[in-house]
DNA sequence: TATCTAGCATACCAGTCGTTCAGTATTATT
DNA sequence: AATAATACTGAACGACTGGTATGCTAGATA
């Protein structure tokens, strides 16, 4: 598209990771391109459809996507380490530096300011956390791990770890360090379930 | 304290939950406790010292408290879930209905505006995931769990698991379910752990 | 009864908010 | 060369922001 909509779709991304959606002013915006107010308008048609566009850009956050009928579940595995790290690189990995309780702040202006968003995001939890139950129950018949568990609380306590991923992170420890902890995390989970 | 005071605080707490700090104005706040701002202004010196006291009286969240040189993991794995839930109950046990996606915004609110909240949070945190990894290490001395883990990434999965509570209920389960769920996946981390 | 004070209301401040719009270059199309 | 579209400026808009100064009133104190 435009590339000074993608300007300015990525200079707003700065200020929203940092501030809440009301304390990020237009001016604000508006001083971080450099332009006047009325460029922005040229644009955007509001505040909000620019804070649209910029959930757009960098929330754009996909499923777990794994063939599970055919694969292991130590390979599963190592798709759902694969896919944290690409959300984490994907979120925190830009020249942006922010903290991850910004982030959360993000999510939660998303939550309040994306019409649909909630909805949207409350589905890709729930089709996750089945994808991980239904790999752990092939691989209790497939004898690969331990039968002894509930498949669903395990599934749960797998995505609480990836959520868990911001709390980690609030003490301020490196990108790199964080996505090692989460794969250390993932590989505990499978050593302490494997048969 | 001051009836009134603790009056306005209730309300102001049941605005910045739902609201980020910016976006709730110090008109709303007088709205909704049926007062003008010059009385709001005759309690509080200022938006700032009213957040801080919902905050003081809203997360006022303690550190774990176990005598771990004297019990069993099994005692402590409990009193974690007692903690969690004690945690659950004053956040959402209230008569306030909020999501939990709210009370991530407030959370991060208060790292925002509640100067030096950021510091004593990320000590408390610390404080636990140390405690949970030295009841880890004295279980595998007594051989009651295995002795083949890394104690310092169960721990942290421990308290991801606290964390991602957030993550289990932005499905918008009950609150009584959600806890319900941690305690699970707490017992499930104890099967899996033990010998 | 006179004085003081706590608790609140009223009115106002300068500044900022998101948004609009007429006008002006610059570039593309005919 | 004339026209049209695009990109942008700058000023203005009414509504609202957090905060202050002052006035009023009921009850406590003397």
């Amino acid at each position: 598209m435009s590339e000074t909509r993608e300007y300015i779709i990525d200079q707003a991304f700065t200020l929203f990771i940092r501030q809440s959606y009301e304390a990020v002013s237009i001016s604000d915006i508006s001083k971080a391109i450099g332009m006047t107010k009325g460029a922005l308008y040229h644009h955007f048609a509001s505040k909000e459809e620019l804070f649209k566009a910029v959930v757009d850009k960098y929330f754009n956050i996909t499923n777990i996507e794994a063939d599970i009928e055919n694969i292991s579940f130590r390979q599963f595995n190592d798709i759902c380490i694969a896919h944290a790290r690409n959300i984490a690189e994907m979120l925190f990995g830009n020249a942006i530096e922010f903290a991850p309780i910004d982030y959360m702040s993000f999510v939660a202006d998303s939550f309040r300011h994306y019409p649909g968003f909630s909805e949207n995001k409350i589905k890709m939890i729930n089709t996750d956390t089945e994808t991980i139950k239904q790999a752990l129950d092939r691989a209790i018949l497939s004898g690969e791990i331990r039968p002894d568990i509930d498949t669903q609380i395990v599934a749960q306590s797998y995505f609480a770890n990836v959520i868990g991923l911001a709390g980690n992170i609030i003490q301020n420890f490196s990108i790199d360090k964080t996505i090692e902890m989460l794969s250390a995390q993932f590989e505990m989970m499978y050593h302490l379930l494997k048969k």
